[in-house]
DNA sequence: CCCTGATTCGC
DNA sequence: GCGAATCAGG
């Protein structure tokens, strides 16, 4: 493969984008992340603020942690997350389509599992501890929302949303090792038959 | 260990 | 110019 001017293109589009050089190395096939990493300096565009204002910063999470205490224990480890089984709007900053629908969707979500892995909870079937749905949903937030192509051995494949629609993702965080989910959704997986039980302390 | 970008240097 | 090997860091 060669720099042809497409290829270019596309190398300057998605490393404005804040591409790795792994992922654009990927995406445009036939190169290792070395050639792209070479190329772009080359371009003389490895800092990333080609253009304008590129800081893909992770937006800022609410801290949600005012508790007047009036006199507590010292020691008291209040880890007590209400999660309610209700699944967080995970939305981005704007959504496009206002969603009037009346139809209301109280269960989690519905994952497709990409193949012969450990199946997702069944929002009927059976009781994941709040804990890791909780996280879960918490880290839907935060996830790369990758679409299918960009999956690799290496990111979280825990699809989100409805495939049949424009909203759908993977999860494409860091997958645990040896696994096909992050870490997180790992722990919604992989959930051990004992996982609650001997949680009281 | 996984990943990231940066640099070198033979081709 | 190209990119594998290597380096340096998280």
């Amino acid at each position: 493969m060669s720099w042809t001017d497409e290829r270019v293109e596309l190398l300057k589009k998605l490393w404005g984008e804040g591409h790795s050089a792994s992922q654009i190395a990927k995406e445009l096939g036939g190169v290792t992340r070395n050639a792209v990493i070479g190329k772009v300096h080359r371009l003389g565009l490895s800092n990333r603020t080609a253009g304008t204002a590129p800081k893909p910063e992770p937006a800022p999470e609410p801290r949600p942690e005012p508790v007047a205490a009036p006199r507590a224990e010292p020691a008291a480890r209040a880890a007590a997350p209400k999660a309610p089984p209700k699944a967080e709007p995970a939305n981005v900053a704007e959504e496009a389509a206002p969603a009037t629908e009346p139809r209301v969707v109280p269960h989690v979500r519905k994952p497709i599992i990409p193949a012969g892995q450990p199946l997702p909870p069944q929002p009927s079937a059976n009781e994941i501890s709040p804990e890791a749905l909780a996280k879960m949903s918490e880290v839907e937030k935060k996830a790369r929302r990758l679409g299918l192509m960009d999956l690799t051995e290496r990111t979280c494949k825990w699809p989100v949303g409805d495939p049949a629609t424009d909203d759908f993702w993977f999860c494409g965080l860091p997958a645990q090792p040896g696994k096909p989910y992050c870490e997180a959704h790992v722990a919604v997986a992989f959930q051990p038959m004992n996982a609650r039980r001997n949680r009281r302390r």
